[in-house]
DNA sequence: CGCTCTTGTGCATTTTCGGCACAAGATATG
DNA sequence: CATATCTTGTGCCGAAAATGCACAAGAGCG
């Protein structure tokens, strides 16, 4: 890099350490260390030549030369915050969410009409894929996706913890209240690839033998529409079917709820840093806080 | 580093390129490859978000946010070179010393041509003054200062506590041993403002009535310079007239030193931290080591 | 006197930077 | 039209810089 200027970043560090007259205040600043910041500062000195602060207690003080190069240099950087904030404000307002299938088409897919009426400079592209995106080639931006462990190994938070619960065509099951008995007399459809309804089965205390599994589509939106035409009983999380609850298609058929793994929103580190990534991030977050149980 | 502020070394790169239109012309400018412009440039528009240039055939363009980008933040590079080479004319490698002034031309003048030769990159200023500095407002980052008690209050180094003898031109006093009867004979001279003479007599046991002390002149090398012409005896401390007895152009007339006080080298706390002060001090302390009585 | 706050620094780890080598596209030239 | 030249893009790897951790030391405070 040039060698007429000082390395950059420890420039930063003594501008902010000046303003505050404290490197351990500086440190909070910028995110770093205080050493971070002591090294940086001490460094600049070595290769300017120049001392910069001296001690005070709690703290330093600028020597004079100090002072005057941060007179000069502080507005300096207070010029680049601005141009660099201001472009932010102009973003390639694209942002790539890569979804689980269900989640996209059930959860986030009914909220678009919403989403774009508050974020009308935002193009919110959804990929519906199970395939694991890599964020950090900025394959998207943001990704949704399930975990049965919980434990996720990038940048993440919690979206949607529901529990799995039966669900069916209002009046299908007598009283809407599954017993075992019905499980022999319905055909069993999920949302999902594992053997839930046989776990649930467990959980809700039903001593029974499932019939074999046949035909099981992955997570199609075709199983959940057939159930609405009484084909069958569906074992889904509540994100999966909210609307169709709401609008009385479908009925929950057992307060025993299955914990079964969770969807969680990823974010790139990179473009994490983007408002407008950071504004769908927090938007999505805000209109799921139905879906996670406490 | 700042979690606001983009790498400085990419904007950096980016306003070189801006400015050139190319990459390769930036590269050249800044002393680096032009896959390193690129990477930065490109790793820069991932960031913000934003694109700065688009594809020229031989170059690169910028865009019109890249372009109202650079219209900002150029100058603000500007004002940081301007104000960083401003600086690198007062260098850090300059060392004030503050020194009695017969420490200063007897022990110090005389090293330093063997300091610059070892030291080639600090600037030693040696000020000869008996008013006392005030190091902590950083009139000088060192001083050597006689005190008789050897108490001092600020943090110092004994550097010379050597006795006071009588000195003579050789061949002056027969067989350079002085006796009682020779103070009367000759003109007594000394290097400090007390009368070390009456003093020294009384630890040697001489029984004599001195002539009473004329024009005595304080400190001065005129006087050391006197008594090497043959015009009388001197009383000093050996670090004061160390060459002149190396070089044979004086002698010592007893073994009897006459204890009086000592110089302290002082150390501002402050400066005392700079790498070239502190290599000052060090090194004065071993020049004089044969200056300390044990 | 003990506690708190702040800076300094050795050491190890992590991150960033940068060079090399090659690829690819566009332009110029014979 | 083929070849040469110029420019940017990128995988890979090593070097350099940045950083955190842990501890030390000094100053101020109750």
């Amino acid at each position: 890099m040039p060698r007429s200027l000082p390395p950059l970043n420890a420039l930063r560090a003594f501008e902010a350490a000046g303003r505050h007259q404290s490197f351990s205040r500086a440190a909070d600043e910028l995110g770093v260390s205080h050493s971070a910041i002591s090294r940086h500062v001490r460094g600049l000195e070595q290769r300017l030549g120049v001392q910069l602060f001296r001690e005070a207690s709690r703290g330093v003080t600028l020597t004079a030369e100090g002072s005057h190069y941060l007179d000069r240099i502080g507005p300096a950087f207070d010029v680049i915050d601005d141009a660099t904030d201001g472009l932010s404000d102009t973003p390639m307002g694209r942002v790539t969410l890569n979804s689980e299938p269900t989640f996209a088409i059930n959860v986030v897919a009914p909220l678009l009409a919403s989403f774009e009426r508050q974020f009308p400079e935002i193009e919110l592209r959804i990929i519906a894929s199970s395939a694991m995106a890599d964020l950090d080639r900025y394959e998207a931006d943001l990704a949704i996706r399930f975990t049965r462990s919980g434990v996720v190994d990038v940048p993440s938070d919690l979206i949607s913890n529901a529990r799995v619960y039966p669900f069916a065509a209002p009046g299908l099951v007598p009283d809407n209240v599954l017993l075992p008995e019905h499980l022999a007399q319905f055909r069993l459809y999920k949302d999902r690839g594992d053997d839930v309804w046989r776990w649930w089965c467990d959980v809700a205390g039903f001593d029974v033998t499932l019939p074999a599994q046949d035909g099981w589509r992955l997570r199609s939106a075709l199983a959940q529409e057939a159930v609405i035409y009484g084909a069958g009983l569906l074992m889904a999380s509540r994100d999966g079917v909210l609307r169709d609850v709401e609008e009385g298609r479908l009925v929950q058929l057992s307060q025993v709820g299955l914990s079964h793994g969770a969807f969680h929103l990823l974010t790139s580190g990179q473009a994490g840093r983007r408002k407008a990534v950071r504004q769908v991030r927090a938007w999505l977050l805000e209109q799921t806080i139905a879906l996670r149980d406490h």
